[in-house]
DNA sequence: TCGGGTTTCGG
DNA sequence: CGAAACCCG
């Protein structure tokens, strides 16, 4: 069935041999030529940061040599464009089909919908699939076929699906090497001169390499997970599962992980262990999380540049550097925050609930962009993955249906208390700290002047003092969001006077990213960076000093409120004609190859879909018909876009987009919030 | 020890 | 906002 030709099968966030559908159907079609592109400039801003290129580089040399195990090896091309790469590959292996796994971040739904419609149009067979998710994006929805826009919703619906998520396969047992004799491997670089000083610490903490995330999941699931529910409330616990790089970069299948983690959940609940029961719930909803972020992000594709709720376009936001430099240097006079960006910035790493402290800091207390805050993570975290950023910073800013509640501030002092009850981690990270007994450890700014002396601490000078009050920061969030109210009101009430023009156009000033985002390279800790120097900036964030770029916040906020009214508004269309083609992706779903399609949300994805009810095809007047398969499903043609305006975001802003947006082909997203006007 | 009012917290 | 935890008489 290989037609003769040799088959490519294009690795990206997958980077295991087991559990990897799309390896498995390459390898069951015939030779196999395994791809690697390195392209990072087409991630534009969010071109991978220093310890996440780390991770890559190593994750890489590891897969290759499983498939050097298996009779094949890595094909590696450094390009910036993925696409003639891979054309390039095609050409000079003969192939005739290309294999791979879906992804779902607003980069790469762009680029694969343009890899497949031009590999096709040169004759190739493209085929993808889902390695990525539990259960397809568009495969759950609610009663009335509309994706979920909350996610305690979203997940019980998806531990409550008709049908189990795939079961793991197994790796291939042999491979059989295509003819690649003709196309060579590209070296690639991951890393420059300044950047290997600070990597090498990396090595000792972490281990990259799907067969070392096997080894990570079995541990965990064997030892940490019976207490991880009791454990996931302290700071410095070693009991999380240390998975997400591993899974950032496929190198285990959340599939996988789930099936074993169900395992011993029956297990349990057979003996009835509560608490291992309970802990296996709460994991079980981190990876919730996860697939939730892919499903937002696939819902909502901007929903890394643009709040969700569109309110919070208006919110005045502080734009100080200086703010954001004591933020990211653990300055901020709040012991828990500044260990946790202290930890942050040696390590890659930060535990899940001191990411929530640190930017709920950032949003609520020093009222930076939040966008700021999540490219900082992007750039810094050992596991950063956009899709899980956006919808934690989301999620921290209050932009979410069920997001953290916008005007409520967390006390760093309480928090401190609560996650690192005893200051362990506070003194580990903040070694100035470090003799400051436990009931002052998390506010030192209160401790009694002979206190602080004994512990050798000058507040403002050895270690500073609240950059800004609680009490200060609560009356200027009370300002700030009245004022938000405000502008939203008078905008809303030019919007329905029609007198709109120019809506929006004061309130959504771009902010732009800081030129010259630079660490203090003298109050940085545990760096160990031998080759130390002025001209490291961007070893120590690398994606922001590459370029500047101004990127606009909040400049289309998504108006929920409009499509309320309308329970069609649910189906959400891709309005950006223009500038990119819609994504389409075709899921072929191994054995059974439901080769029906639906329409995908705003991505017009060709998909497969198991039970396709006749409701989705409601999700724009310009669907058409087809029968495969049993499956009756709606096929959305991109050329006869005509929406219904009510569905069409406002979309003030867009065209006068940056030149990141611009760069970066977004579609842009119609909501479908339900609860949205709740907040009105 | 048991209400029941209050605070916390949640994705 | 609603459930759960917490606190107090």
């Amino acid at each position: 069935m290989s037609g003769g030709g040799c088959n490519i099968v294009w690795f990206r966030r997958d980077l295991r041999v087991e559990d990897n559908p799309a390896l498995a159907a390459g390898v069951r079609s015939g030779s196999v030529v395994a791809v690697f592109i390195w392209a990072p400039e087409e991630e534009g801003l969010y071109y991978p940061g220093r310890v996440s290129r780390w991770w890559l580089k190593h994750s890489l040399a590891h897969l290759d040599s499983s498939l050097k195990s298996l009779g094949t090896s890595l094909i590696t091309k450094r390009s910036t464009d993925t696409v003639s790469a891979l054309l390039e590959v095609v050409k000079s292996t003969g192939a005739t089909q290309i294999f791979f796994n879906q992804l779902y971040d607003p980069v790469s739904l762009v680029r694969d919908h343009k890899a497949k419609d031009i590999l096709t149009a040169q004759g190739i067979a493209v085929h993808s699939f889902n390695a990525d998710l539990l259960y397809e994006p568009w495969e759950v929805n609610d009663d009335h076929s509309h994706p979920f826009t909350t996610f305690a919703a979203f997940w019980e619906r998806c531990l409550s699906m008709p049908y189990d998520p795939d079961s793991p396969l197994l790796p291939p047992k042999r491979i059989i090497s295509g003819d690649v004799s003709r196309c060579a491997s590209d070296t690639l670089v991951f890393e420059d001169e300044s950047e290997r000083g600070s990597n090498a610490l990396l090595a000792r903490a972490w281990s990259p390499g799907w067969s070392n995330a096997d080894k990570a999941l079995t541990t965990f699931i064997n030892g940490p997970l019976l207490e991880y529910s009791k454990n996931c409330r302290k700071a410095d616990s070693a009991t999380t599962s240390f998975l997400s790089p591993h899974l950032h970069f496929g190198e285990v299948s959340v599939r996988k992980v789930f099936h074993l983690v169900r395992i011993k959940q029956v297990l349990w609940a057979n003996e009835g262990n509560q608490a291992g029961e309970e802990s296996v719930n709460l994991f079980l909803k981190s990876i919730g999380l996860r697939e939730y972020s892919r499903y937002m992000s696939f819902n909502h594709p901007c929903s890394h540049e643009r709040p969700l709720l569109g309110h919070l376009k208006f919110f005045p936001w502080v734009v100080d550097e200086g703010y954001f430099k004591a933020w990211r240097q653990g300055r901020t006079g709040y012991p828990l925050v500044d260990a946790g960006m202290r930890e942050l910035w040696a390590t890659g790493w930060l535990h899940d609930r001191i990411r929530v402290v640190v930017s709920s800091f950032f949003v609520k207390v020093l009222q930076l962009p939040w966008r700021w805050g999540m490219k900082y993570f992007w750039d810094t975290l050992l596991d950063a993955d956009l899709e899980s950023d956006a919808l934690g910073w989301q999620y921290i800013s209050g932009t979410l249906p069920d997001g953290r509640e916008i005007d409520r501030i967390d006390n760093p002092q309480f928090e401190g208390y609560k996650f690192d009850p005893h200051g362990e981690y506070v003194r580990r990270w903040l070694p100035e700290l470090a003799r400051l007994p436990t009931e002052w450890i998390h506010h030192p700014w209160n401790a009694p002047e002979s206190v602080l002396q004994a512990a050798g601490i000058e507040l403002g000078s050895n270690y500073p003092r609240p950059i800004v009050e609680i009490d200060a920061a609560k009356a200027r969030l009370d300002e700030a969001l009245s004022e938000m109210w405000q502008q939203e009101a008078a905008s809303r009430a030019a919007l329905e006077n029609g007198t709109d023009e120019g809506l929006g156009d004061s309130e959504s000033m771009p902010i732009a990213f800081p030129t010259d985002i630079q660490m203090d390279v003298d109050h940085e800790p545990a760096r160990n960076n031998p080759t130390l120097g002025r001209r490291y900036e961007d070893q120590m964030v690398p994606s922001m000093t590459s370029s500047f770029l101004r990127v606009e916040e909040e400049e289309t906020s998504l108006d929920l409120r409009n499509s309320a009214t309308d329970s069609r508004a649910e189906v959400p269309t891709n309005v950006n004609v223009n500038q990119e083609p819609r994504r389409e992706a075709i899921q072929e779903g191994n054995m059974q190859t439901v080769r029906s399609n639906v329409t995908l949300p705003q991505f017009n994805m060709t998909i497969g879909l198991r039970n396709a009810e006749d409701s989705t095809a409601e999700s724009s007047s310009t669907s058409t018909r087809r029968e495969r398969d049993g499956g009756v499903v709606p096929v959305w043609s991109p050329s006869t876009s005509s929406y219904s305006e009510q569905f069409v975001v406002e979309d003030n802003g867009i065209a006068t987009s940056s030149s990141y947006l611009q760069r970066q082909p977004q579609s842009h997203q119609i909501m479908n919030w339900r609860r949205l006007s709740q907040t009105g």
